[in-house]
DNA sequence: TTGCTCCTCACGTCACGTGAGGTGGC
DNA sequence: TTGCTCCTCACGTCACGTGAGGTGGC
């Protein structure tokens, strides 16, 4: 008569099953976030398949990089409650916010490839030339616009330093006048 | 004869010429990245133009995303000593690191473009159009190209779930049969 | 005397990670 | 009996932020 009963998970198992470590699970349990259906004699802590969705929907939220206090307040929001602050602008704003992230981050970027371009770190070392220097660049994201910009922002902020920099990566006078100040009257993409 | 002797700085003072907090300074001393150069009769301490100047250095540091563990290794290696731990290939690791960051940063605004694009979260809300929904992807980063590739991964992860979404944004069926499966034949860029 | 700055603990933040010391189940 | 899993504290991580309670300097 009963449809196989639904098979109840410990927390290692649940933890398996959803892709978490169990401290997540405890710390999580601890925050209210999520209860355990039940408990064995012994205290081992069961869950059940409602836990299971709940938590894969935890996970869903913090793969987007929710804070555990926002998804809380997801969770217990029925629909759209308030006038702002519903899930929908919750997610939104965080979405906006990730942009702002990320420009952080690339700044971050253009600082070190800064730093790295200063004599200090030129000199020292096994002075690397331009195929080098730009492979580097690549592999951090950089686009051929990044390039450009980071290159205007150095001519304007430190010219002779930008100067400087290009000699060292050996290139030709002319080249180094190309990069300095664009001219690339002749060339059509 | 003396050249005006240089004048000393408190916590505070030199908290404000280099723009960081004082409960920052007193954790690099803390940690011995930075101790004041002496201190008054009662007890208040000294910077003078040396630890400016290893501030400066420091929040350079701290601006490209180092450690404070980073910085107090780069500040004690004298030049370049070790075979692969050196100070340049610290910042050129920290470099391509932060490009991994940022595609983490993108992969969860894709998760949350695609929850916002559930059902739950279209039904109740005002439900907004094309042009709402472009605009919110615009102000998050995203290019052209970043949302073909978005429709393009949740086409092909979720085929009827994109068809659903498109219709619910109020597109025309030509339309979301071009976004869903690209067939863009007769234009050139 | 009134503000302002400075001092030294010491605890809080955030989302867990990592033992320590002990027990249950096959 | 041997591993394996589970339990409950409790402290560590990282770079500070924030008081509490008290003192110095103009």
């Amino acid at each position: 008569m009963n449809p196989t009963p639904p098979r109840k998970l410990t927390l290692g198992q649940i933890g398996r099953a959803t892709g978490l470590a169990r401290s997540s699970l405890l710390h999580y349990e601890a925050l209210g976030l999520l209860a355990p259906a039940g408990r064995t004699v012994a205290g081992y802590r069961l869950y059940g398949e409602g836990e299971i969705e709940r938590l894969r929907t935890i996970r869903r939220y913090r793969e987007a990089g929710l804070s555990l206090a926002a998804i809380r307040d997801l969770l217990a929001s029925p629909g759209a409650p308030g006038p702002q602050a519903g899930p929908h602008a919750l997610l939104e704003s965080r979405l906006v916010a990730l942009c702002e992230e990320v420009e952080r981050l690339r700044e971050q970027q253009r600082t070190l490839a800064r730093l790295l371009a200063a004599p200090e770190f030129r000199s020292g070392h096994a002075c690397q030339g331009k195929d080098a220097w730009v492979a580097l660049l690549r592999r951090a994201g950089f686009s051929d616009e990044d390039m450009g910009r980071w290159h205007a922002d150095f001519e304007r902020e430190n010219p002779e330093g930008h100067a400087a920099f290009l000699a060292s990566l050996g290139l030709a006078p002319a080249e180094i006048g190309e990069i300095r100040h664009g001219s690339r009257d002749g060339a059509a993409p």
